[in-house]
DNA sequence: CTGTATCCCCTATGATACTG
DNA sequence: CAGTATCATAGGGGATACAG
């Protein structure tokens, strides 16, 4: 049997059945913060450059206060954020990537610039499929 | 202004408000499919070679039927996943990725690995931000 | 300016039972 | 074997109001 099968194989069956289930699964926890309904958009702009609490609602205008504060909040618990407080008045706060945040994301950038490059492709086979369906 | 930047934030503006709102937005209609609890690794699995579904339900124990089901449509509407069925007694159905389903895999496999190599990394991140909270 | 605190809804997922 | 149908539930996410 290939190598690679019986790799793969044993992954899958470690983190998903056993000893507190998919919990543990290291796919599961880094994905499940990409894939937050904001989390990829955020990333995307601290790539560019930190921005100010303030800078990112504007730069997502759809994103609901709350939201924001979350998201940004969960990517800096798992260590991909940097937040500092400047103490100004009315006070400051500004978001960079980490030196993991830059990490991750030069990961995940192959799968965003797919998404762009390909997005047209997708949506025929899901025409086609719901044509078909029909 | 930096090239990258305003291309960026135009994309950003672009998905992120207008239109549709994020509808169209290409980032979220992939990362959408591949975010869903169970996609990223039933697209590991099929990565490997193509799958029936029973063989699928064995590889990842602690998925519902239901779920199973629903999450091998949803990649098959998009385009990522060829299903075949054979006219055997009983029916047998063969799951395989599509030459999309593969190109994609390769986008996002980087991010699968990181996840697999830099899961210490996160955890720890997230043990400081726990503790420095309590 | 940068958040918290509530309330509410909707969708994703699970459990179970049934079918060609 | 490979699904579908139905019911139930938890949590993600939005709207709004309040606070340091």
């Amino acid at each position: 049997m290939d190598a690679r099968i019986a790799s793969t194989r044993q992954k899958i069956e470690i983190y998903g059945a056993d000893a507190g289930g998919l919990a543990n699964c290291p796919i599961r926890n880094v994905v499940d913060v990409i894939s937050g309904k904001w989390s990829s958009l955020l990333l995307m702009a601290l790539a560019e450059k930190p921005y100010r609490f303030g800078a990112l609602r504007r730069l997502v205008p759809d994103i609901s206060q709350r939201m924001l504060t979350q998201t940004l909040r969960d990517l800096q618990r798992d260590g991909y954020v940097h937040r500092e407080v400047f103490a100004t008045t009315p006070p400051s706060v500004e978001y960079s990537l980490t030196d993991m945040g830059r990490s991750m994301y030069g990961a995940m950038e192959h799968l965003l610039h797919w998404a762009e490059n390909n997005y047209p492709g997708v949506q025929a086979a899901r025409r086609d499929y719901d044509a078909a369906a029909a």
